[in-house]
Formats: structure tokens, C-alpha cells, sequence
DNA sequence: GCCAACGTTGGC
DNA sequence: GCCAACGTTGGC
């Protein structure tokens, strides 16, 4: 079992948003960067867990937990023409991007980023380092028991 | 809205 | 294969 930490911005799907749709269950769809692609397609399974953090907004910062729901699959946005995530390159046959699907676990009081900054354990997080912008990163064992832990409160 | 950082594109 | 130009991300 495996552990990530996935941006969105509440915009577009919040924490809220997630716990309200069917399922509670979400098509992580959109995702146009190889690397951040092939941690969905290659590496993710069933039941692994998610840090579901809100992105460009008044306070960044990890707002639920989520988890895998589904094996990747054929994002169908690149399909659609008129869809601001279409793909001309991609066709049926040779699908470009794919998605999983993420499903609602629980909204925690928002760890925003400044405060995962202050800790130590953390440091080496991923979504920390200067520069860093992928949409879906790993996060060590470590750090989500710490996370989980030490800094969730409902 | 600014802008640093970084990924992608495409000419050569 | 290089690299300049361009587009996007996302904190501030």
C-alpha cells in the first residue's frame, strides 16, 4: 500500500465538493503531466491513501483524507473536443492520459502550508521542496503516519 | 496580479 | 539532440 498526496483546486473540486458527489467519488481527470500520470497509471492501487490538498486558494493546505478507488483508466476529457482537457493526439485506441478514481475518507481541519513547513518530519515532503509543482506526489510511510497522527483533527 | 520555476514544443 | 520560446503552476 502506497500513499500520495494529490492537488486540487477547491475551484474546481474541493473536500466538500468530494464528500457531496456519488459515491463520495471523484474521476481524477485532467491530469496533462507525464510523470504525475504514470504515478496513476503504474503505482496506484485500490485503497491506497490520499492527502486531498486544495491548491491555488486563499489557504493551501491538506483538507481530507482520501483514498483510491479504482485501477487508472482512459481519462475521457482527451477525447472531447470541445473539452478544455481535449487531446488531439491522443485516439481510442492510443489514450495519452489516464486517471484514477478518488473517493472520499474524511475532511480533517485544514493543515495548510505554512504549518507543514514548521515540521521537521516533514521536511522532506515532497509538495516542500522549492520549485516543486507535480500535481501527484508520493509521500513516505512516515510522513502520512505523522500527518494522520499527530495533525488531524476532525 | 506578479513572477519564479519548470515542462513542453518545435525549429534547426 | 539542443535550446529558445512559450505556456502553466501555484504561492504570495
Amino acid at each position: 500500500m502506497r500513499y500520495w498526496l494529490m492537488k486540487s483546486e477547491p475551484s474546481d473540486v474541493s473536500i466538500d465538493d468530494l464528500a457531496k458527489l456519488p459515491n463520495q467519488s471523484v474521476a481524477w481527470y485532467g491530469v496533462r503531466n507525464y510523470q504525475a500520470r504514470n504515478f496513476m497509471r503504474d503505482q496506484m492501487k485500490v485503497g491506497d491513501g490520499v492527502m486531498f490538498y486544495h491548491s491555488n486558494c486563499e489557504v493551501p493546505g491538506i483538507a481530507g483524507i482520501a483514498k483510491v478507488s479504482s485501477t487508472a483508466y482512459p481519462d475521457a476529457t482527451q477525447f472531447k473536443k470541445s473539452h478544455k482537457y481535449f487531446d488531439p493526439k491522443a485516439t481510442q485506441e492510443t489514450p495519452r492520459w489516464f486517471n484514477v478514481d478518488v473517493q472520499f475518507v474524511k475532511k480533517i481541519k485544514i493543515i495548510s502550508l505554512a504549518e507543514l513547513r514548521t515540521y521537521p518530519e516533514l521536511e522532506t515532503m515532497r509538495i516542500l521542496q522549492r520549485g516543486n509543482r507535480l500535481s501527484i506526489t508520493p509521500l513516505d510511510p512516515a510522513e502520512w503516519k505523522f500527518i494522520v497522527e499527530k495533525l488531524c483533527h476532525a
